[in-house]
RNA sequence: CGGGGUGUAGCGCAGCGGCUAGCGCGCCACGUUCGGGACGUGGAGGCCGGUGGUUCGAAUCCACUCACCCCGACCA
């Protein structure tokens, strides 16, 4: 094994590919790792495939390591199974779908824990069998909406899916625990400063569910943490304490004009109050079923929330349609004398009083609005969004917004699949108890992007030494001299020989630019350059990529001294 | 699915009714160079995204369509 640049097939880039915006996306591109094959489709050229072995060499070892067995299932699945499941629906348009010859419907899995229940089913009869933990690394494929950022958001990915299988609650925590432990130590082995963080565990899920999150600005996640007390959830479950109102004596209600005004915004000005002194009502599409919200004018709906009290498939903002049929008047909609539809209400609707709100006709609002006074409401939870500057939920110090990557989610399933699927156990006592499971997945691609994404500079890639393609590039300068090909060649085979990944810069006809570019481009950690003016010392200059000084080592010593570096 | 944008050589772009479609980078050959994206000479490379119109004539104008990117929606 040995590679050298002028075989290497992939091409660095000159010039920027206009194509991408994201770091990670961009020098992908640029360092000829990654080729696009359609919207959110690419194959992955040498340098990048590398890289994705070692990193799922690592997530092997440690998933191994937490008594993970390794097993390889079906991508093409009978939509059949997704039917037993109701998971066809709960999907929706993301499952590619496809026929057999026979006109039978088939899918591309988003996922497996159909399948994987169902080999669990056949082979676990008894308590005995548990604990257990299998897993997988494999493609699936999900028809997103919105492919975006190169590799960090893609409909046909490599993903490390692991499933576990437990006896009861206790049994479930220890694999629950023992799988976050695995993903902390994957994350710091490829370098990467993920944050646990709360999550919502979704419309099947379970009771808990943490995703880990790689602060960057590029990434489309929020997470918002406390910096007191370290609490950290995504924005979609944070809890929060909204910031109060005062509390005043109820007034009598009164209708007065408000010309034009259709907005929170404008309600706020035109009445010179604060936003937080109205409601605000926003308009649902629950299965089909058209939901009225009511939150206090300062915040928003977190939809996720709401979607798990309605236990909705899909949950959408009502179209204009939607909205006219249910004789609702936008800009002035309000909850009081609606009866026809179901109200879902913030908490908030509590934590202030006398309120602006819509009088469900054109140019007109109603003040002093006081819940339950002058109002109902079917549902009244914590449908809000938590933000920044909102209170922590465990000790009120307001909450801090972080952007990031989901680099990985963990859940505790329960016994959905189990129970749905007929995977059943005899506990000690002879009795017949569904399977409690666990599942937590890393997208291996999205990794790598994270990775460049938190590891470069204005030069290029910044590759952490576990998950780089080679650990060493060697540059070879003024290899038209005989004296100096014959020293690079020879450090080149030393090196292999000793272990060491190392690219050689072999290419005679570049320019010595041209290839320090290049090695900064491509980011392998170490950089080594014979040239003639270094062996006239009989030295070679090695330079770390995340340094900036170079040092001088002797011929001699370089293979052992980057060994040593190598091994840390 | 809504909004915005782009499709002309491997990459980045110009040309926007007129003759044989151009530039830079890259690529091939030869020579000179050789420590931070060198130089000379000579070459190769295009169904101007697709279809249909308008016109004596279309990369250029019109219509439709496809693809890709960005924002939003969406995203166990």
């Amino acid at each position: 094994m040995s590679m050298k640049f002028s075989q290497l097939i992939s091409k660095t880039m000159r010039t920027e590919p206009t194509e991408a915006e994201t770091a990670s996306h961009r020098l992908m591109l640029k360092a000829g790792m990654v080729h696009q094959v359609a919207s959110g489709v690419y194959s992955y050229l040498p340098l990048a495939w590398r890289s994705l072995r070692k990193i799922e060499n690592i997530i092997r070892q440690e998933i191994d390591a937490a008594g993970g067995q390794e097993i390889r299932m079906s991508v093409l699945q009978p939509m059949e199974l997704w039917e037993e499941t109701d998971r066809r629906s709960a999907f929706g348009d993301n499952l590619f779908t496809l026929e057999d010859r026979r006109g039978r419907p088939m899918v591309l899995a988003p996922t497996h824990e159909e399948v994987v229940t169902n080999i669990v089913r056949a082979n676990v009869q008894s308590y005995r069998d548990l604990p257990a933990v299998l897993y997988q690394i494999q493609t699936k494929f999900r028809d997103e909406p919105r492919p975006r950022a190169g590799l960090i958001r893609v409909r046909e990915f490599d993903m490390k899916d692991a499933y576990s299988f437990d006896a009861d609650e206790e049994s479930l925590e220890n694999s629950y625990q023992a799988m976050a432990q695995a993903y902390r130590n994957i994350y710091e082995r490829c370098g990467l400063p993920a944050l646990m963080v709360e999550a919502d565990s979704g419309a099947i899920g379970g009771k808990d569910s943490h995703e880990f999150i790689l602060p960057t600005p590029s990434g489309e996640d929020v997470v918002l943490t406390c910096p007191k007390c370290g609490y950290a959830a995504n924005t979609e479950k944070a809890g929060g304490v909204v910031p109060p109102t005062q509390m005043e004596p109820p007034l009598a209600m009164e209708e007065v004009s408000t010309p034009g005004v259709k907005t929170i915004a404008g309600l706020s000005d035109y009445l010179g109050i604060p936003q937080s002194s109205t409601l605000k009502a926003v308009f649902y599409s629950a299965d089909g079923d058209v939901v009225f919200a009511t939150i206090r004018g300062d915040l928003d709906v977190n939809e996720v929330k709401l979607k798990n009290v309605l236990h909705c498939h899909d949950l959408r903002l009502a179209s204009q349609e939607e909205v006219g049929a249910a004789g609702l008047v936008p800009g002035s909609a309000s909850p009081i004398g609606l009866e026809n539809m179901k109200r879902v209400a913030d908490e908030s609707i509590k934590s202030g009083s006398n309120f602006a709100v819509g009088a469900n006709k054109s140019d007109a609002h109603i003040i002093n609005a006081n819940y339950p006074r002058d109002f109902q409401v079917d549902i009244l939870t914590d449908i809000s969004l938590t933000q920044e500057g909102h209170g922590c939920i465990r000790c009120g110090t307001p909450l801090e917004a972080t952007r990031g990557v989901e680099v990985g989610h963990i859940f505790k399933l329960g016994t959905f699949f189990s129970e749905t699927l007929g995977a059943y156990f005899l506990d000690r006592e002879g009795q017949q108890r569904p399977i409690i499971m666990g599942c937590y997945g890393i997208g291996v691609g999205r990794l790598l992007a994270a990775a460049i994404e938190q590891n470069h500079d204005d030069q290029g890639i910044v590759f952490p030494m576990p998950i780089a393609p080679y650990q060493v590039h060697l540059v070879g300068l003024n290899l038209a001299d005989a004296e100096v090909a014959r020293a690079a060649d020879d450090l080149y085979e030393r090196l292999w020989q000793e272990g060491i990944e190392t690219l050689y810069d072999d290419r005679r006809d570049e320019a010595a630019g041209v290839k320090f570019n290049d090695a900064d481009l491509l980011g392998l950690p170490v950089r080594l350059v014979i040239s003639p003016r270094n062996l006239r010392q009989d030295s070679v200059e090695v330079k770390e990529r995340r340094d900036k000084e170079a040092t001088m080592v002797p011929v001699g010593e370089v293979v052992g001294r980057i060994a040593r570096l190598i091994k840390g």
